[in-house]
DNA sequence: TTGGGATGTCGAT
DNA sequence: TCGACCTCCCAAT
């Protein structure tokens, strides 16, 4: 269930109650007992994200984790004994988080960390993200704004709920190709990108209504969020602007919502 | 109790 | 373009 907000939170979630003293790391569901054996009773050092990726630095190794569609960390009181299914759990004496379901979850040493990053694009999320990268890569591809948006190459940290909020808010049919896409549009679409994600990264929901006029700036000063989305999800009901039947279709097997007067 | 779907990605056709 | 991966949740039965 993730996009690269909740990757975040997730990161900022395991520095501030994993870090500073020795872990005891095992593999209930075994599939990672090697390498928990291998780091177990070491110092989680920090913990960093780029786009969907989680990297979890331990003193001498990395522990990389992709949760895929499913994948998720839950705490739970160190005395609770852990699922069969959890591949991962970091146990602090007081907390356990419990890691299950997850594409990836493998130790790295960080010169295999540099060349993942290398392969994704820039993260709207990080202040030092270099969007000309992601413009660069959309202005030479004949693929849909759609397929781009969702392309972790070419901007890390968009899923299927952000990237639909992101055309939505831009005004932008989702069916134009990337070298038809002009710098203005683009720059309102990585925009959005910032606003969206920052958001959600705070108020660990998406609400993509009532932040999408602010500065990354603004959105600090908001209270706590429910979720509200302007598309996502809502096929077959009316637009929230224009009151056109929001449609429905399948891009490269995900469902795209969508507006086809507002984004046309 | 069952089964369909999900905020993701890869590899085989 | 489709299925596999692998887990959880909730609506329908």
């Amino acid at each position: 269930m993730p996009e690269g907000h909740s990757i975040r939170r997730l990161a900022d979630l395991h520095v501030a109650h994993f870090t500073g003293a020795p872990l005891k790391i095992t593999s209930p569901q075994g599939r990672f007992e090697n390498e928990a054996a291998a780091i177990n009773g070491r110092e989680m050092t920090g913990a960093s994200t780029h786009g969907k990726h989680l990297f979890l630095h331990f003193e001498g190794s990395i522990v990389h984790v992709h949760l895929g569609l499913y994948g998720w960390f839950r705490l739970y009181d160190s005395a609770t004994d852990a699922k069969t299914s959890v591949r991962l759990r970091l146990d602090n004496g007081l907390r356990a988080s419990d890691l299950s379901g997850p594409t990836v979850c493998k130790l790295i040493d960080s010169d295999d960390m540099i060349e993942i990053i290398e392969r994704l694009g820039p993260d709207p999320l990080h202040s030092s993200a270099m969007p000309d990268i992601a413009w660069a890569k959309i202005k030479k591809s004949k693929k849909t704004i759609a397929e781009l948006l969702m392309d972790q190459s070419v901007i890390a940290g968009i899923g299927n709920i952000y990237r639909a909020e992101i055309l939505f808010f831009a005004k932008q049919y989702p069916y134009t190709k990337g070298c038809d896409i002009s710098r203005d549009a683009f720059d309102t679409m990585w925009t959005a990108a910032v606003v969206f994600l920052r958001a959600g990264a705070r108020y660990g929901t998406v609400n993509t209504v009532a932040v999408s006029d602010m500065t990354p700036g603004e959105i600090d000063t908001l209270g706590p969020q429910t979720q509200m989305m302007y598309v996502y999800g809502q096929a077959g009901t009316y637009c929230r602007i224009c009151k056109t039947t929001t449609l429905v279709s399948t891009v490269a097997g995900r469902k795209l919502y969508w507006c086809p007067r507002c984004q046309s």
